[in-house]
DNA sequence: TAGTGGTCTAGACCACCCG
DNA sequence: GGGTGGTCTAGACCACTAT
């Protein structure tokens, strides 16, 4: 473990931190020494010991509040972190090449379930897309999305044979927020055939809500091929 | 849009930065004046400027290289933040009751998929635990659980009947690296007896690696009650 | 090699909030 | 009320890297 020395770093202090935490020097619930005592300790400045402990505070090590002080968190509310890559760059990163497949396109009217899912009239105008991702020509991800006309009416001339929605839409939009759930459904006929599962087998699925400045803009299901498993490291 | 003024704390610097991207205003793949220039726009100082766009990188909206300057990504990688709540939390949070429920433990060697999967000797001694949690009295998660004893003996002397091996974990272990992956799996017999779901129905499934200073500490797989959403704001 | 971001210092004022 | 963290300032040196 590191020894306090002069000329630490805000991340020699993070370490140091850390390890009086994980080592229970600094049990959990206890309370750390104010910044300005720990600037002594570490020869260092209480701008540069603020950053420290900022730091494990946000990485959900510690808990600070004014007067209160700084306090080692029980239980870590550890955050996963989720890179939320283009369909196209994770398939990329494996190595396998990428193929992209528009399957339908039509202007309709938003069904019930959707208009009430993303608040938006009933029967609003909307752009219902399907398409389909390949890695090395196996199926990789199938994807049905509506796209909301009135919130991005440029959509409407974009064309989607050669690449997909979420590319155009990442380039286009700037979305200000984001839901993004994940649940296991059983493949239904057409998932099935897409993604050449068996009926009524399990397929991770991902649903994801984008909006503009708090319009509406998009919904996506996207349902992986067999196997498929998210990681996190952290 | 706020517009540049005296007195702008790096919240308000943040927040102009990023109108001015989701506005285009600063394209894609430009470049951002550098630190200098804009405390100088923005009557600030370097230091302050400094923390809005190093913040804005983390949150994967800017790339900043020394020399070559502070570009804007084309892609935003967004990073969805998931917490991992304890069970006990999750299934408090939505107001209902929780019970713990103790299936089985028992010690034993180390299957082979295990070991390898933990990169641990073969038929290295484990405890291995099962049990379940409820949400008023509903099923809510099925959970399936392997904790290296060499890496933690005073688990052999904890008391599962009461309370759930998470709940100890957290306590006692203070992890240093996580692996987590969720998937979509088919509910076997036991599964499908445990979570009260048809056999083969689809079930959402986490997988949990835990290590402390790279010794394996425990493998979790979590099996969720049918209709589980895992879902995230950002 | 020169320009950019990365970091540290020393000091200051303030907002919050526990006791 | 007083102590703690939150933040800003003004300045400095340094590390990296594009050109």
């Amino acid at each position: 473990m590191p020894a306090p020395r002069a000329n630490m770093s805000y991340r020699d202090i993070k370490q140091v931190v850390l390890d009086r935490i994980q080592n229970r020097i600094w049990a959990p619930d206890s309370l750390l020494p104010s910044e300005t005592e720990l600037a002594v300790e570490f020869s260092s400045t209480r701008t540069t010991v603020n950053r420290a402990l900022r730091e494990l505070a946000e990485e959900g090590y510690l808990e600070r509040k004014r007067k209160a002080g700084t306090r080692v968190l029980n239980s870590p509310v550890r955050k996963a972190q989720f890179s939320i890559p283009l369909v196209r760059d994770e398939i990329a990163e494996t190595g396998a090449a990428y193929r992209y497949s528009l399957v339908e396109s039509r202007i309709m009217p938003a069904p019930a379930w959707l208009s009430s899912r993303l608040d938006i009239l009933q029967k609003q105008e909307v752009l219902h897309l399907r398409c389909m991702h390949y890695a090395d020509n196996a199926p990789f991800q199938y994807e049905v999305r509506w796209v909301v006309t009135e919130s991005i009416p440029e959509v409407l001339d974009a064309d989607f044979t050669e690449s997909g929605p979420n590319d155009w839409l990442v380039q286009k939009v700037p979305f200000t927020n984001l839901e993004l759930s994940f649940m296991a459904t059983k493949a239904d006929q057409t998932v099935s055939e897409f993604l050449d599962a068996p009926l009524g087998d399990p397929v991770f699925t991902a649903e994801r809500i984008t909006w503009l400045r708090n319009k509406p803009v998009t919904l996506a299901k996207l349902f992986f091929a067999p196997g498929y498993k998210m990681t996190t490291h952290l």
